[in-house]
DNA sequence: CGAAAGACTATGACATGTCATAGAAGTTGC
DNA sequence: GCAACTTCTATGACATGTCATAGTCTTTCG
């Protein structure tokens, strides 16, 4: 039956997409990963979201993004200042190097998503959406009252 | 643009997936994880491969492999018996427990796609997968000479 | 045969995913 | 203003992903 490999077909396009991802990233002498550009690309554009916040805009846990910052903040891609009016907080920024890195990185994506999608036609894409979007939504659990 | 977001998509439906499956199996008390099982499935079906053999099957790394036999070992779903023939492997075979929680674990999974795939059809689902067939084909190094 | 080449497994190193929780700091309600 | 609650970050524990490599064993070939 279709639907007993379709969750196969979906791990195995993701996983080959990040991998190649990354592998281009490598190849430029780029030294970050997939998932730390990913959290430096929404710093770039809110610099005022708490961790929680960054992992629900990247689809990771809390967890994950402290750890990503960490190594984002020891690399140099971003500061990290503590805020005057919440002490459990700091005002992150990326830096100068981080910029630098996003604008490397950000030609090589746009060149690795048209790769992925050779022979892929926009209504294709279009239908694909609605349905990834209904799995998610069928597995999310409903937040009880 | 669609293209720049259905990357994103992709991760996020197979994520929430593995996050409701895992759950699923959870509550019902099996203390066995989505790849182990995997994993012990293919054993089931095929108990001469080699480790590299196995990956390739679930779709993984020939190291996580060897991590994840090693647990199943470890947690008695598998025995090892050394190979006469070859030193280097091992006879890998599910065990009663093993069985156990396949026969266990087996309609929890059919519950899980029914729930996921809720609201898709088959024709949705029938236009979905040469997609992700082709994105993982293009995503895939061509083995060079 | 014996050395080089290849196959197979195990493991180190590091990043991430996930759950749980500790510890610090802010907020609320009385 | 204090206690209870909530929010936020950090981290421990364990599993997996990925790359690289060590160590063992097999096959090949001169």
């Amino acid at each position: 039956m279709l639907s007993s490999i379709i969750f196969y077909s979906l791990d195995r396009a993701i996983r080959s997409y990040r991998r190649m991802a990354q592998a281009t990233i490598d190849r430029a002498g780029l030294d970050i990963t997939i998932d730390q550009w990913l959290v430096l690309r929404v710093l770039l554009e809110h610099d005022d979201l708490t961790q929680h916040d960054i992992a629900e805009r990247v689809f990771k846990d809390q967890a994950s993004v402290a750890r990503i910052l960490a190594l984002l903040t020891r690399r140099g891609l971003v500061s990290a200042v503590p805020l005057p009016h919440d002490g459990r907080r700091s005002q992150l920024r990326v830096t100068e190097e981080g910029h630098r890195i996003l604008d490397a990185v950000q030609p090589i994506v746009l060149q690795n998503r048209a790769l992925a999608l050779a022979g892929v036609s926009e209504e294709e894409l279009a239908l694909l959406r609605p349905v990834l979007e209904r799995i998610a939504l069928n597995c999310t659990p409903t937040p009880g009252p």
